[in-house]
DNA sequence: CGTGTAGTTGATAGAAATCAAATCTCGTGG
DNA sequence: CCACGAGATTTGATTTCTATCAACTACACG
């Protein structure tokens, strides 16, 4: 089911119905992948473009010494390398974190998708938010302390699942290990768990196990310095006149 | 003149003569800003393309408490906001850091640029690049030691202004305050400070008044683990088969 | 020749990394 | 059903690093 798909892009741009129609012609089923296992790979080139259909996943880099830096996450509905048929080689991979399903098109569904304009727009404003929240990111890495750098990482998470009905108000399932939290926000594992258990001494999350609530949107969004502009999600954009 | 423009986009993607009289006639003078004035505003709208035709500037987000983050240094040849006028609002700065030439292109200029293929591919690779950019920033900030960090970013400003002609094989005239660097990096400008001192120590850089040299470009790569693959230009590009 | 800005230095407190080990979770096979 | 093992989380002790604070210096500019 691509509903993910055109429930993200629409957050970004309103589509007319021809549009979704096509759009679930090209998406298909698209491909099974296991958990772990590589959706792009680092320095691979890739001629089709891949799509989030189903299961979560993360873009990565990884240093000569091993170490790993998550520089971003992939959530139903993102469109993971829509450039990438133009690169040589793709400049960091991508991962999928839980079993997924991964729709693979190719230049020409691509250039069907770009030729209506609705769709075209979508799509360009899908690529001016995945730059917004690398530039978020590097804030967050920046100059937060770290308990806020992991709510804020949580926050959008948050918003990003609520766009493809994947969480509710205030809660989300999160399969996100803390190993994975660290190398997202440049800690070792265990200050991430320390700032976990600030946040959870604070009363502003619930408990990390296999799905994590947010007893109050508002205040974990006010200690994170969360402003879900950078999202430019319609609805956000619509509050702010 | 429009050389920098022209040398930064061919970087990418070669151009006909034609693209580049087209170039040189849409850029024109450019407005002038003295150092320190915003470019674009946070939180603004703008309906024109800002192109850095002299000078340099920064991207930049301020805080809640006043603390800002660089995400990004603008040289010559760079295209600001390439996507602004479908943005409503800004959501980041720029400034010019240095008093700037800037060129002002409307829709209608963007639309002949981009009705041109090899521009439009050319323009397309320089926002592939800004947000490579971007990925790697974030791995400087989350992974490596505060004078790799401030290396890398030394190493990326040599690369980028080598290509518009504004460095040698091996210095540059740099302009950053510690405070700048600072900012960039995630670093009290003390800690740039120190940093800076060892990166001199060991005989990376040579010394860091107003203008730096690299006496042994390679040494200093290699202790950055700077990479420009991900800045895509083509002579990098031709390097690696 | 003062004044302001940027750079440098030293001392100290606080925070995160590191190291090592204990505990917990959950799927698997006996 | 229970034991077992791999991977994840948690905890405590210690070391190392960075922020912070507070001078002090160097230098450009009016």
């Amino acid at each position: 089911m691509s509903t993910a798909i055109i429930r993200k892009l629409e957050a970004l741009h309103p589509l007319p119905e021809e549009d979704k129609t096509l759009l679930h012609a090209v998406i298909g089923r698209g491909r099974s992948l296991k958990a772990g296992e590589d959706i792009v790979s680092e320095g691979d080139h890739t001629d089709t473009v891949h799509v989030i259909i189903e299961g979560h996943g993360y873009r990565y880099k990884t240093l000569p010494d091993g170490k790993r830096q998550i520089i971003g996450y992939l959530v139903p509905g993102d469109f993971c390398d829509l450039y990438g048929f133009l690169l040589d080689k793709m400049d960091h991979g991508m991962a999928a974190r839980t079993p997924c399903q991964v729709a693979e098109l190719n230049e020409d569904h691509i250039l069907m998708l770009t030729s209506r304009p609705a769709l075209a727009r979508a799509l360009w404003w899908s690529e001016l938010v995945n730059a917004a929240i690398l530039r978020e990111w590097l804030v967050n890495m920046g100059r937060r302390t770290p308990s806020a750098r992991v709510a804020h990482i949580l926050c959008e998470l948050l918003v990003r699942l609520q766009v493809v009905g994947q969480a509710t108000d205030d809660s989300f399932r999160l399969e996100l290990s803390q190993a994975e939290l660290g190398d997202t926000v440049g800690l070792t594992t265990v200050s991430v768990n320390r700032a976990l258990q600030r946040l959870r001494g604070a009363g502003l999350i619930v408990s990390a196990g296999r799905g994590i609530t947010i007893p109050d949107v508002a205040a974990l969004k006010a200690f994170a310095e969360f402003d879900p502009a950078y999202l430019h999600f319609r609805q956000d954009r619509e509050e702010r006149p």
